[in-house]
DNA sequence: ATCCCGAGGG
DNA sequence: CCCTCTGGAT
């Protein structure tokens, strides 16, 4: 049984979130649209510390799209490597380079439409560039946003579109970054796929999720 | 073993 | 909805 939040309830997590996780900010930290545009595909399935370490080396090479665009895959490979699914991301790489250097005339588009016509970008990712280089308001919704959100009882939709739409409605547009990475960081320190710690979590007087694992737990 | 702030394709 | 792509950290 969802618990669906009061907006006064949302406010309340959030605040406690924020007091929680002070130092809750981006670790993917490109203000370049360019570099967040491969920093963010490169970022799947892969740490940020390990993607700020190939991207250093690789923007040393290729510092834009035009350099990027004409670079030789098995040069791009031996750089990104290590960051894991390095064939698909080469690849995206480089034609998403070329597709920004002869479709959108150098520049990286500032809409999510034509961000997902680059390979390699999804919604997640064009929502995370038009937030953090784009000083646009979206939510990125990832595995630990849609996991927490449903947890703590901010969205019960069961499609990332769904959680995305429950979470702009019930935050106020300026905050939505905010919210975003709030998430993430509780998602990854404390409300884990597998074994949430909610004996330490701040908000699991909050959480309908956490009422109920306390009874299935007591229960045997 | 299991998990990483996914995307694309079936 | 499902699957696959990948190496590194823990």
């Amino acid at each position: 049984m969802p618990v669906i939040l009061s907006g006064d309830r949302v406010r309340q997590v959030v605040a406690t979130l924020e007091d929680t996780y002070p130092d809750a900010a981006p670790e993917l930290d490109f203000s370049n649209p360019f570099e967040l545009v491969i920093a963010v595909m490169l970022s799947a399935q892969c740490t940020d510390v390990r993607v700020n370490l190939v991207t250093h080396e690789l923007f040393a090479r290729y510092p834009d799209a035009q350099s990027l665009a004409s670079a030789n895959i098995e040069d791009v490979e031996s750089i990104i490597r290590t960051c894991g699914l390095y064939r698909n991301k080469s690849r995206n790489a480089i034609a998403a380079s070329q597709m920004i250097v002869d479709r959108f005339c150098g520049e990286v588009p500032a809409s999510r439409e034509e961000l997902q016509q680059l390979p390699g970008i999804g919604r997640k990712s064009a929502n995370v560039i038009l937030s953090c280089a784009m000083s646009q308001d979206a939510i990125a919704v990832d595995t630990h946003v849609y996991r927490v959100s449903r947890r703590i009882g901010l969205s019960d939709a069961s499609t990332v579109l769904g959680v995305e739409k429950d979470l702009m409605d019930a935050t106020p547009r300026k905050k939505w970054s905010q919210l975003h990475h709030l998430l993430i960081f509780h998602g990854r320190r404390c409300c884990k796929a597998h074994k949430p710690q909610c004996q330490t979590c701040t908000v699991a007087h909050l959480c309908g999720y956490n009422a109920s694992r306390n009874k299935s737990s007591s229960a045997r």
